[in-house]
RNA sequence: GCGGGCGUGGCGGAAUGGCAGACGCGCUGGAUUUAGGAUCCUGUGUCGAAAGGCGUAAGAGUUCGAGUCUCUUCGUCCGCACCA
């Protein structure tokens, strides 16, 4: 038996990182005659608490695929940058005094140091850091093409303001009414905002997603987030006036069901008309009441209907002439369609529970054997139209048609086709950002930067903490206010506020393309050659902000010209969180919340009222916070991968189990001491010909299928085999090494330089199986009665339904059927026999 | 309320409509060991002494055959939430 050195994780990880980075082993080259293929991850927020568990198991998953690939010859662009400005390491800077930049450098550096802790075969030479002005030049570059085509404007409009980061937010950053960030209640504010017109690239966001292999829940909740719905717009003639009141409705069929109206408490018309208003105080005293509400709050009461009915003024159904009252109630929002509606009880939920409230006339118009004066029938599947003049007998789809075609004819309504999503706020008055290339003159009004001013630096003061008044930290400093303007030379004032930090995050995918070009965003050869991205996976938390946001700026940049396509992601996967089980919890010495030990030093599970453990998403405050470095410390950087892939299928959440993870390291070993029973030969045995061709088929379609775990489990399979017969050949040796390689880069390598197989594993080709060396003479199938295994028999493999009629005579079947009368013979090759009796 | 997902051993989880529980953790018993949180071997869904039953949240259905497909119910998680 040969004798092998102890396996050190600790020695051949540092030694391994070291000869990949020393030879750029995983560099893309430019050579754009190969096939390509583009990983990416979702580039991290450099936090001040570095990784936890929760970040490798993205950047594992991706990492095995870009091993696989570029061992199957392909060109692998697999890149990491930082997404690094933002709120949190502005407000550490603030409260310990530091530049936020100095904090900034200092947290990618603990996070890139981590990472190569844990053997990412990135393309380090390709970092993008969203903080760096040769960066965010290309970030304002793009910002003034859109403002150039008028996707990016101002406007005044009611922002959500949070009152503790003293900062706007967009819609999509609250949440349950209080910021996502910090947790503060948010309040609405009139302010002039930074707007993207991200509204006009609805249809096309939609579009696209049936051109792109997504996940269906990631294109589900896209689809929901830009929420089209199919109408018609109407115009109710207000009385006595010479205007109208236009509302939006999916269901014009109900107009002769119309018995009142509803506008929002800003609707202009209120301002417009208060001459003939007769009870304006009162309205105004529920505007405001409407106003002072939170988000929150709005929702929480909206069980409870709450209005004010205008007096003084009235509509007109245009459809009969029947005049109808028009309330005021905060349930309709200034926000979507036209910030009013018609009011159809009979068949809206929300407008049925107003009626109810408010005691309002309530008239069916689609029959439904249901009295609407009791209940709603908002059904439109199955009911037929009553009490509507022309569209009497009609089934509510055909009454659609035939109203949009009414109303468009008579002039008064079309059809219209309405989206819930909004245009984006994209500004925020903080230090820590992309500054906006725009100045404000008094004689030209905005002007942008001339592209060849770009970048426009962010000025390196001492203080920039937020204003009391919600301006941007960057108004108080005058030198870098003032400046001229670039049309016209005269004094002028710079835009202060900064851009969001989904900006930088919008495009980086296109930067890693050509990270250095000062020229342009990318070359258009880079970008013709290396997008789209042919896998980008990241959280489900990002389905619906970032991954539309990058999708419409890609969409722009195609529109304009510079990037070749339209969308940017080919596909499109997410990860399961890592959670952890609860435990117990005290204070340490330290003060930290610490998990508490029961006699043997294990920690004790937190568990729920049925005896099952707890499990719970990981946090510092709950002292569950599971740390890497720990974990490498102990059992190594390959089994930590091992086991974020092996832990569970990739797209679940799972809670980490430490113990879970010592058997992956067990694993690792068992392959290490492999090499005491290698034989001299270099083929595949025949006894293992089967199993070996079997893990090589399993585990390459389960890499490439996302399922690492039974690529794992496969593995370990054929381990058990081969430590159950007692040796291994150099040959099967070489193949499983090659297999697990992308898994556990650092231990093949050592083995394989050990065992002198040649040059690095990171050069070698991708194995090959072979379905002919698969195949068994002999295989066992089941013998079932009426579907209930009877027994088992060995049969020739391949054996074909004619064949099979032989086995009627099998002694082992004849036992099973017991003298009963063979109704059916059910032969499925390679599977089972099933027999139905009588 | 709407949309989506998920319910399989003590635990994490496997199973193109075809032998449920692969693989791992934990636990049993044993071997080796001064020792073990090392290593190796054994067993491990459940009832039963065995033969043999019964088992994938519950119920129905389709099928020769259902964890898998359909319907109903329950539970659970996530997203959205007055979107007209």
């Amino acid at each position: 038996m040969a004798s092998i050195p102890l396996y050190d994780p600790k020695h051949i990880e540092k030694k391994w990182q070291k000869v990949w980075m020393d030879n750029k082993a995983f560099a893309a080259t430019n050579d754009y005659t190969r096939p390509k293929y583009y990983t990416l991850i979702e580039f991290p927020y450099p936090s001040g608490a570095g990784l936890h568990v929760g970040h490798p198991r993205p950047y594992t998953a991706l990492d095995i695929v870009a091993r696989k690939k570029r061992m199957e010859g392909y060109n692998v662009l697999h890149p990491i940058g930082w997404d690094a400005f933002g709120l949190p390491t502005e407000n550490f800077a603030i409260k310990n005094h530091v530049h936020p930049a100095e904090v900034t450098q200092k947290n990618i550096q603990h996070f890139r140091e981590q990472l190569q802790m844990l053997g990412f075969s990135f393309d380090y030479d390709r970092e993008v850091d969203t903080t760096d002005p040769a960066y965010y030049k290309w970030t304002q570059w793009i910002f003034l093409q859109m403002y150039k085509h008028g996707l990016a404007y101002k406007s005044s409009m009611p922002v959500n303001w949070c009152t503790s980061c003293k900062c706007v937010l967009a819609n999509e950053e609250v949440v349950d009414g209080v910021c996502e960030r910090c947790g503060s209640a948010v309040i609405h504010k009139q302010q002039s905002q930074w707007m993207l017109r991200i509204t006009a690239y609805a249809q096309k966001l939609l579009d696209g997603l049936d051109t792109v292999d997504f996940i269906d829940r990631v294109k589900t909740s896209q689809r929901n987030w830009i929420g089209r719905s199919e109408g018609a717009e109407l115009d109710f003639a207000l009385e006595n006036t010479d205007d109208k009141l236009r509302v939006f409705t999916t269901r014009p069929d109900t107009l002769f069901g119309v018995t009142y109206m509803v506008v929002s408490p800003e609707h202009p018309y209120l301002e417009k008309y208060k001459s003939v208003i007769t009870n304006w105080d009162e309205l105004m005293e529920y505007r405001a009441a409407a106003q002072r509400k939170s988000d929150f709050e709005r929702t929480e009461i909206n069980k409870d209907k709450t209005g004010v009915e205008i007096k003084g003024l009235r509509a007109v159904n245009p459809i009969n002439g029947k005049t109808i009252p028009i309330w005021v109630s905060d349930y309709v929002l200034m926000t979507y369609g036209t910030g009013a509606i018609m009011a159809v009880p009979a068949h809206d939920e929300r407008d049925w529970d107003f009626a109810k409230k408010f005691d309002l006339p309530i008239i069916e118009v689609v029959g439904g054997g249901k009295n609407v004066q009791e209940e709603c029938f908002p059904d439109v599947a199955t009911g037929v139209m009553v009490n509507s003049g022309f569209m009497d007998g009609m089934t509510v789809a055909e009454a659609k048609k035939a109203v949009i075609d009414y109303v468009q004819e008579k002039g008064f309504g079309q059809r219209k086709i309405n989206y819930k999503l909004r245009d984006w706020v994209f500004a925020r008055q903080r230090y820590w950002g992309e500054p906006i290339p725009i100045v404000h003159c008094p004689c030209c009004g905005m002007v942008p930067l001339d592209e060849k001013d770009l970048p426009l630096l962010l000025p390196n003061v001492k203080n920039y903490e937020p204003t009391e008044t919600g301006e941007s930290p960057l108004a108080k400093i005058t030198d870098w206010v003032n400046c001229k303007c670039p049309k016209c030379g005269g004094d002028a004032k710079r835009e202060t506020d900064t851009m969001p930090q989904w900006a930088g995050s919008s495009w980086y995918f296109l930067r890693y393309c050509d990270p250095h070009n000062n020229e342009a965003l990318a070359s258009p050869e880079a970008l013709k050659y290396w997008m789209n991205v042919d896998w980008y996976n990241g959280g489900m938390e990002h389905t619906t902000l970032h991954l539309l946001y990058s999708r419409f700026w890609n969409l722009f940049l195609h529109d304009i010209g510079v990037v070749p396509l339209a969308e940017p992601y080919k596909k499109r996967t997410s990860h399961g969180m890592v959670l952890a089980y609860a435990y117990e919890t005290e204070r340490d010495a330290n003060g930290q919340v610490a998990p508490k030990l029961d006699e043997n030093g294990n920690p004790i599970l937190k568990l729920d009222s049925n005896g099952k453990p707890i499990i719970e998403k990981m946090s510092k405050s709950k002292g569950n916070v599971v740390n890497p470095d720990d974990v490498v410390d102990e059992i190594g950087a390959d089994a930590f991968r091992m086991y974020e892939m092996f832990m569970g299928a990739f797209e679940q959440a799972i809670p980490w189990s430490t113990t879970g993870a010592r058997g992956c390291r067990k694993f690792i070993e068992r392959v290490w001491r492999l090499q005491e029973v290698l034989t001299p030969e270099e083929e595949i045995s025949k006894d293992l010909m089967v199993s070996v061709h079997t893990t090589i088929k399993k585990v390459s379609e389960d890499y490439d299928g996302m399922k690492f775990n039974t690529a794992i489990a496969q593995m370990m399979t054929l381990v058990n085999e081969i430590v159950k017969k007692g040796s291994i050949t150099r040959g099967e040796l070489k193949t499983l090494l090659l297999l697990l390689d992308p898994v556990a880069p650092h231990v093949c390598e050592e083995i394989w330089e050990l065992q002198g197989f040649g040059t690095p594993i990171y050069t070698q080709p991708w194995p090959k199986y072979d379905e002919k060396a698969m195949v068994l003479d002999e295989i066992e199938i089941a013998i079932q009665v009426n579907g209930k295994i009877k027994g088992r028999i060995m049969i020739p493999n391949g054996m074909t339904r004619e064949e099979a009629e032989a086995l009627r005579e099998h002694e082992a079947v004849v036992a099973a059927v017991g003298g009963k009368t063979i109704v059916k013979f059910i032969f499925v090759p390679g599977r089972l026999l099933n027999i139905v009796v009588k």
